[in-house]
DNA sequence: GTGGTCTAGACCACG
DNA sequence: GTGGTCTAGACCACT
């Protein structure tokens, strides 16, 4: 589901947090869907508990997952909402990339050339 | 000559890396040049010489600029290679991040938007 | 582990850092091994934590460890690409110093007997 | 006569004393051959005169050169006794390397290469 | 005056 | 418990 990788300078919460939230917003977990408990999810990566719990407390707290008392975490609903915001965030940053590849004096087609699709990734 | 912005969640010194690097690839500090001394940033900055020792250690490290003791530091004659190097950094990042904003179902026309140049920026 | 000599002009972050790499190179220190806390080797050479800090710093730059907040330092599993690198760089300080001795006079029998097997060295 | 690189890490009158003292060692100084005095090397080089006091001091306790008071300073006349001596130095030097880069796995042929006669530094 | 190293002690984030 | 940042103050080497 999420893969933990130790030698990620990310904190581990932070690992997953990210993980479960693109499966998300890519539409991997549709809303409503359960998701692991966090005992389960503890147990599967061998870390503690606490780390999971605080992951998923961000999780609710960015509106990605709903507890439901007594019956477990489930994505949520408003997905496509967050799926906007998040792209909005993305073009933020790729706005201020690019102003400051021009002040290094980068040209506007070296900027076309960076987001033009990429291959398959050919080795 | 740099800002330090306490509310910024990034340490101090990294600031201070960040704030110089940037003045030197853009030419605003050419080859060379001395910059302020350890203590008399501290002072400006009222903050504690060590924190800035650390940020110019990390410059020098990087090849931003060099120490000669008992003399000061200066500004490094090979920031045009740097320079290119950074842009090379920069378009990774752009790339990765587009290619993270098409799989949350970013079109091609808004990607250019993204990167299309915004007013007010020249100086 | 590692020894810390105070009549050594190095400073002492650098004998620590360059004992523990000579270890990981060695292969004394394998791959995702953890190595004693910050604390611990501080208490252990009795000398100050933010010592050992820096020193461990300069191994993660160097890609020798990895750090993970919270649960220690371990050695990276890139370790035989560092060696390699070593291996080069102690060749080209070799090539540097022959020169420099056949500008002094010395001969090519010389040279070749510097660079002999000395005995007792086997552990 | 001996270059000056203020980016040379090594203290300027550092980089004056192995100047000189290479020179009297390689023959391009012979024997009571008078060197520049103190302001005349300070007024070339531009450089505090303490500075290079400090080198010809440095030079003086090495033995390559002697200072006759009130008629300037020459260089020694047991040039060969230093250069035996310093080629002793080098051949410790690479001694200790040799056996580290054997403790890294470098093969005997590897180590013959390094010490092999460079061509001209073709470009 | 300059940069560089070290100590002592504090605080924060992470697990 | 772990690593990471910052402060305060000291000492050394170099110019």
């Amino acid at each position: 589901m999420v893969k933990i990788d130790y030698r990620d300078p990310r904190p581990i919460y932070e690992q997953v947090v990210d993980g479960i939230e693109d499966l998300a917003l890519r539409g991997a977990l549709t809303a409503d869907t359960q998701i692991p408990s966090v005992r389960q999810l503890a147990m599967e990566f061998s870390i503690n508990p606490n780390t999971i719990q605080r992951a998923y407390a961000e999780l609710e707290r960015r509106g990605v997952i709903y507890a439901a008392k007594g019956r477990g975490n489930f994505i949520s609903d408003d997905i496509a909402l967050l799926r906007t915001r998040r792209l909005e965030e993305i073009g933020d940053e790729i706005s201020v990339l690019a102003e400051r590849a021009r002040a290094l004096g980068a040209g506007e087609e070296q900027l076309r050339g960076w987001i033009e699709r990429k291959g398959a990734d050919r080795i």
